[in-house]
Parts: structure tokens; sequence; C-alpha cells
DNA sequence: AGCACGCCGACT
DNA sequence: GTCGGCGTGCTC
């Protein structure tokens, strides 16, 4: 075997196929599938993933792969299977598809360097830019300047030599240890002749004597209450020992959770696990759709299922929204099977990934439990795989590879020949579906634990409080709820949905909104810095003093704001302990946790946040919802709004009476006689699933239909325009007739950082040839892409549709 | 994506 | 003769 196939690192069209390297001699052997190398590619270097090993290739001007970047690869067999599929399946680039299954620390960085190869005296510019250093970044010469003739002069007079290096990113946690250097009896003697006034080099030594194995030298100098310096003369001695060891960037301390056993499941959750069970005893793929109410205990269904999975010595896979990866998650995973875990979220540091990365390539944790991407965690016997929350939208990547961690679960779970199991309270449509047409196993817990029941949802009709002269945002009933709750010393839960709102700013005299001059969009304020920002190209302004349309100074901002209601709460009920989490208070690390620990000590009466208190929380003492804009989804462009809407409402709900004390929710609404409203207040999935159905069969949409969607972005607009009629037709020509294409429409955001998007859509029920159409599609404008500043990217089942 | 190469036009 | 600005095509 002396010739790699290799994919390079350069996410292009043009380079999205496998090139031939033939491996050096003193590499055979030591060149395996899977890892990164580093290859000549034209005149620079770059990395790339070795795919296969072969002894032939049909070009015959091949050239040496230049050095090895891993010693394991950081790929196994499975996983470039999967990365082939992947980029199949979503239309992505080869790298891309390689690129998004690793943490980001295994991504090549590129440097371009000057090096200067002799003493010889260069062109004055060149002398001066160089400033007697023999090697200078490439930037440097360019941003000072620096005269390309001359350069190329050098360089042809073997002057000065352009260099590239690759390097890789990661980077390993290293701590000192100490250890004894002599044997026990020889550390007896050297004890008892020490000087009387050496007591902490004699406290040293004496340990040592009774623990001879190393130790963290961080843990000996807290142990024994002392410092470097009592060491020092012992290390210098040679009695004792110091080397470097590499430790793990450890974010999740085992010791702080306390061990738990399974618990005795009910009637309900037994009649869920047997078929789950049955299927990891007969090593087959099933998947099975867990509907369970809000608090009937699908986790302790997943963690009695991962048991059996690690009795049989295989592994298992947790996906979780990131916003439910709270603390509380991971201490149920980490409670049951302790340091056999790996957590993968994004509060992680990078260095941090990258280890607990590493702990599963080096077979250490039987057990991930992490977001999204969690899913190409590098396991090969896995023996179950789990998704959490099916219906989260966070589990389909918005970039490219556009996956969803749902179909790459599955494709895995058949290679691997095990269930996957997807658990919710409110499946997405699609999931439901399949479970009804049989495609999935249907398993449902219908009560929840504890016998508790399901807590009573008040709707109130926000639009009578405003009749009545309430103009604030609490409506008398929640009011009356809130202040019940604070006599009786119990909790609450207040949930914003922000999403769909935002705090735009705008006249009140002329009415004009102030946008951003290079988005359809208008501008965020942003409280802190007094300043207006855009969501989605970052400009930023000052907040003006006077309208800029009319010049009147009656400029205010609208909406609502977790910071407003907690202001407006304080005001109204200054004696309530309001603790507020969004994104301005949980930025820093640890501080989510902080507050949640906060608010289950009791240390707050009400705990107000959006999205990211909504679900996964579990606090005993919580006996009131208060849900304060429950239709801001309802409002978006978006045919899944009543399924979002639906989904949300349970979810939140389902956050109060978990335990003994009964619940209840307050729902505040503006359209109370909204199916999704209505329904989600009487937790009745089955009717919501009936009737939104019915509409998504009458507007074709999906689980009906299958989408995809086509975005066309180009500075002008008459381009965009039509190119986009032009694809339009392409694919109407090319695809089936029931195949129904709608558009060029503009997307709901039709400019973004000056760029103006338009879209298609299509709608179909089967077409088998639907990629190679669009791959054609895509070569036809090809040139146009790479030199006219044409963009079009693909979506197959979108789930954002701007 | 970079990068070289080649052609062209501007400036000394 | 010297320099930089694009368009084009290739990378094992």
């Amino acid at each position: 075997m002396n010739i790699a196939k290799v994919v390079v690192d350069v996410p292009a069209s043009q380079t999205n196929r496998i090139f031939d390297y033939k491996i050096p001699e003193n590499f055979q052997g030591s060149v395996k599938k899977g890892m990164r190398v580093i290859v000549p590619f034209g005149p620079r270097k770059i990395m790339g993933f070795v795919l296969e090993l072969t002894n032939h290739s049909d070009f015959d001007r091949l050239r040496f792969i230049d050095d090895l970047m891993d010693v394991t690869p950081v790929l196994t067999e499975e996983l470039i299977n999967l990365g082939k599929w992947l980029s199949e399946e979503t239309l992505s680039y080869y790298i891309s598809a390689f690129q998004v299954m690793l943490p980001q620390v295994l991504k090549a960085k590129y440097k371009k360097e000057l090096q200067r190869l002799t003493e010889e005296e260069l062109p004055e510019i060149l002398e001066i830019i160089f400033a007697n250093r023999d090697v200078i970044p490439y930037e440097e010469f360019v941003s000072r300047d620096g005269s390309f003739y001359h350069l190329q002069k050098a360089i042809d007079q073997g002057l000065i030599e352009v260099s590239y290096q690759v390097h890789s990113r990661e980077t390993f946690k290293k701590e000192t240890m100490i250890a004894p250097n002599r044997e026990s009896f020889l550390l007896d003697e050297e004890l008892a002749n020490l000087p009387k006034q050496a007591i902490k080099q004699a406290e040293i030594l004496s340990y040592f004597i009774e623990h001879p194995q190393a130790i963290l030298q961080k843990e000996l100098l807290s142990l024994l209450d002392t410092s470097r310096s009592s060491l020092k003369v012992l290390l210098e001695r040679k009695l004792l020992r110091e080397y470097k060891e590499e430790v793990y960037r450890n974010p999740y301390k085992e010791d702080k959770y306390p061990k738990t056993t399974p618990l005795q499941l009910t009637e309900q959750q037994e009649n869920s696990i047997k078929p789950i069970l049955s299927t990891i005893e007969k090593k087959s793929h099933q998947v099975f759709l867990l509907h369970g109410v809000t608090g009937s205990g699908k986790t302790e269904v997943y963690l009695q299922s991962i048991q059996e999975v690690i009795k049989k010595g295989k592994e298992a896979i947790v996906l979780v929204p990131e916003i439910a990866l709270t603390p509380q998650m991971v201490e149920r995973f980490k409670g049951r099977f302790g340091s056999e875990v790996a957590v993968l979220h994004s509060a992680l540091s990078a260095g941090e990934k990258f280890d607990e990365w590493r702990k599963i390539q080096r077979k250490q944790v039987k057990v991930v439990v992490g977001a999204r991407s969690a899913i190409f965690a590098p396991l090969e016997n896995i023996g179950i795989i789990i998704i959490d929350e099916e219906h989260e939208t966070s589990y389909k990547q918005e970039d490219h590879p556009r996956y969803h961690a749902r179909d790459v679960a599955i494709f895995r779970g058949e290679q691997h020949n095990c269930p996957v199991v997807l658990g919710s309270a409110t499946p997405a449509l699609e999931s439901f579906a399949r479970a009804q047409k049989g495609v999935y196993q249907l398993l449902t817990i219908s009560k929840r634990m504890n016998n508790a029941v399901m807590p009573k949802v008040k709707l109130v009709d926000m639009r009578e409080e405003l009749h009545a002269g309430n103009r604030t945002m609490f409506s008398r009933q929640l009011m009356k709820d809130i202040e019940e709750r604070l006599k009786r010393k119990e909790q609450m839960v207040l949930f914003l949905n922000r999403r769909g709102y935002s705090t735009f700013v705008m006249c009140r005299d002329c009415g004009h909104v102030i946008e951003c001059p290079h988005c359809d969009i208008t501008l965020t304020y942003h409280r802190s810095k007094n300043s207006l920002k855009c969501h989605y190209c970052g400009h930023e302004d000052d907040m003006p003093t006077k309208c800029p349309s009319c010049e009147s100074d009656t400029i205010r901002f609208f909406g609502t704001g977790t910071q407003k209601v907690e202001e407006a709460l304080n005001k109204l009920m200054p004696e309530a302990r309001v603790i507020r989490m969004d994104v301005d208070t949980t930025t820093r690390k640890g501080s989510h946790e902080k507050l949640l620990n906060q608010f289950a000590n009791h240390e707050a009466d009400i705990l107000l946040g959006t999205q990211m208190i909504a679900k996964g929380l579990d606090f005993p003492n919580v006996t009131l919802v208060g849900v304060l804009a429950a239709d801001a989804l309802l409002n978006l462009p978006d045919f899944r709004a009543a399924e979002k809407t639906f989904q949300l409402l349970t979810q939140v709900s389902g956050r109060a009476g978990r335990h003994l004390l009964p619940g209840e929710v307050v729902v505040q609404t503006y359209t109370p006689e909204h199916y999704s409203v209505q329904l989600a207040s009487e937790y009745d999935y089955d009717s919501f699933f009936q009737k939104e159905m019915e509409i998504r069969k009458t507007f074709q949409y999906p689980p009906y239909f299958f989408l995809t969607l086509i975005t066309v972005s180009h500075p002008n607009q008459v381009k965009v325009i039509e190119v986009t009629k032009t694809i339009t037709k392409l694919l109407n020509k090319h695809l089936s007739s029931q195949t129904r294409i709608l558009g060029p429409t503009p997307s709901a955001l039709t400019r973004i950082k000056d760029r103006y998007r338009y879209q298609c859509m299509i709608k179909y029920k089967n077409e088998p040839n639907q990629r190679k159409v669009i791959k054609k599609v895509l070569s036809f404008y090809q040139k146009e892409i790479q030199k006219n500043d044409l963009l079009i990217s693909v979506d197959l089942q979108p789930y954002q549709l701007m």
C-alpha cells in the first residue's frame, strides 16, 4: 500500500474529489485511513484526510505526502463512510462533512511565510521590511505594501523562499507530577538525617514513605499546606522527581454528583422499555418514538436502556438540545454512570471539547451526552442512540453541511444494528406520522411519575385586559396568582418568548422605524451600550436622541425584553425576589448553573427567562408557570408556527407541579381561540396532530410533502431575480410533473449584508433524481458563482424558511 | 480557495 | 523597461 487517496482541505466544487498521493518510504505502514496528513497542493501545502490506501492510481504524476498530522486516525472507518454519505445527502463538500464530525481544534491553520535564504544583501525595500529577521509573515509583507516585483526577483535569485506552514491547533494540558525517586527505606534514612528545622521537608518525605505513588504537585501542596520551595530542595537532591503528565481539562468533577440507582419503573415505563431492551438483545435496528408527557420519566427509560447496553459491553449516544443541556440534565447521567460519561456541548471551551472527544476516541467512556454534533462521536460499538426532545429544531444544522441529527442517528443505528430512540412530549409531526405508518415503533407514556397530574392551564385573553384598562404586561389573573404564591412561599417560572419579538425603535410622532442600512430588518435596541444593533450583519449605531426622519424627540424603543419585564415586576411587586435568565445573565461560564442553584435553594421566588428555561428544569417547589406572550411565535411566516407554539406551551407548562404540590399555568394570549393554544391548554396532542395534519395536507407541507429550499443571493437585485427565475424553469423541466416548484419569491429578509436574496421552493412526494438535477443546476452556474459573487444555497428539508 | 501565468495598459 | 490589474485554469 504505497498510495493514499486523500480529500483535501479546499472547500470548492472543483476540488471536491479525491486526490492520490504517494506515501514516502519512511511513512510506509504509519499512514492509516482516517488520518490527517499534510500534502503539497499546487505551490502550497494543505491538510487532507486519508480515506483509502491502495497500490494503484490512474494519475501518473503523483506527489509525495509531506507529513503526518496524527499518530492515531481521527476518523474511524465508519465515520469515513458516514462523511461520504453526509456530503451526498446534504449536497455539501466532502471536506466540510469530515470537518463537522471533528472538534474544531483539529481544523488545520495555515501560515504563509517569507524565509530569507542567504546573508546576501536584498533590495533596500525588502531589507526594511525584513528588519534583520530571517522569517517574516507573508501578511506583514503585504500589509506594508511590499513590492511584489522585487519579491519575485529575490525568489528567482534564490535569496528568499515562500514557505507554507500547516499546523493543527490542538493543545494538551499538562500538569506537574511529583513522585518518589528512591525506595521507601532509603527515604526513611533520609528522613532521619534531615535537620530538625526542616519540618515541611520531613512532612513531604513522610507522605511519600506512606504513599509511594506519584501525585499532582497541586494536590500535594494543598494537602500538606506548603509551597513549592520546600519541595525544591528534595527535588534538587533527587530524592523526589517531577515530570509532566497530560491531564484532561475536566469541566465536570465526578465527585460532585451523588451516585443514583435505577428507579422502580411504572407500568407504562415498563411497557415502553421492553421493546427497546428486546431490540438491544436481538442486536437489530429499530427506530422508536417514545411519546411521554412532561414529567413522565422518559429519562429513566433512557438510563435503564443504556445500563443494559453497557452491560453488553457497548456504548451509547444521548442527544439533548443545547438549551436543555443544563447541569440538571448532566447530573442525571453523571450520577448514574459516573466517569463513564463524556459531555459535549457549546459551553465548553475548545480545549475541553477536544479532551472530552479524546476520552471517547480512547474508549475511556461508554456514554456520550451532547448537543447536535455529538451524533458524530467516534464510538465503534454503539448499542443505542437516544434523541431527547426529538422535535427540537436545533437538531438541524443551519449551515453547511445542513444535516439533521435525527437522520444521522438513524443512519448510524442501521450501521451498528442498534435501536434509535426518539423521545418527546410533543413529537415533531414528521415523526409522529412515521410512527402512525409503522415506520417507527410508537411507545407511549401518558401518565406522570409520582401520580402527579398535569397542571391546570388558564387562558387569559389579553385583548380584554386592554379593554379593561390594564396596560401592563401582566394580566389581573396572573398578578393574583403570583401574589398568592408569594404568600404561600411557593416558587414560579415566568416565561417570555423572545423569538418573534424584538426591541425595535420607533418614532411615536411619525411612526418611523429604524432599520439596518445593509439589511431589510429593524435594528434591535441594546440597553447596556445604549446602542442599536443589527442581528444579521452586526452593524451598530448609537441610539439616536431625535427621529432621523422628522426630528421629533419622541423616539422610543418598543417590544418586550426580559429586562423590561423584570423592571415592571420590581415596580408592581417589590417584595418578590426575581432571578432573570437570558443571554445577558448567562454568558459567563458557570453562571447558568449558579442561577439555577440559587433558585433551587429558594433564594428567589420567580425565575424569569426565555427559551432556556422552557425545558428540562425540575424544581419541586414550582407551582405556577406564567407565559407572558403565548402567540409571539404564531405570527412568524413559518408553516410550523402552530406546531412550535403547541410544543413550547406544552413544554413550559410541564415545568409546574412535577412533584407533590399541584401546579397551575397562566397563559396570556391575544388569540385564545387558536387551536394550538386551545389544545396545548388541554394537553391534547392527538387532536392537535389530527388538526395540524389536515392543514399540512391542504397546503401541501411536510409530512405530506418534502421540501427543498433554494436561496439565490447577489448584490444586484435584477440579477438575483433573473437567476432564480431560470433555476425555477430548469427545475420544472427536469423534475417530475407531480412536483411543485414555487418561486421566485423574495426571502423573508430580502436583503442581508447588502445582498439581495430570492428563493424557490420544491415541494415533492417522491423525487429520486432531485439531487442529480440540483447538482446540474449548480454546475450550470458554477462559473458565475466563482467569479461573479453569485451564491446559491440548497437546503433539503429546511427548518428555517427565511 | 489560492496561486501562477499570461495578456494588457499605464507610467517612468 | 517596469509595474500592477485582472481573467483563466489547475491543483494528485
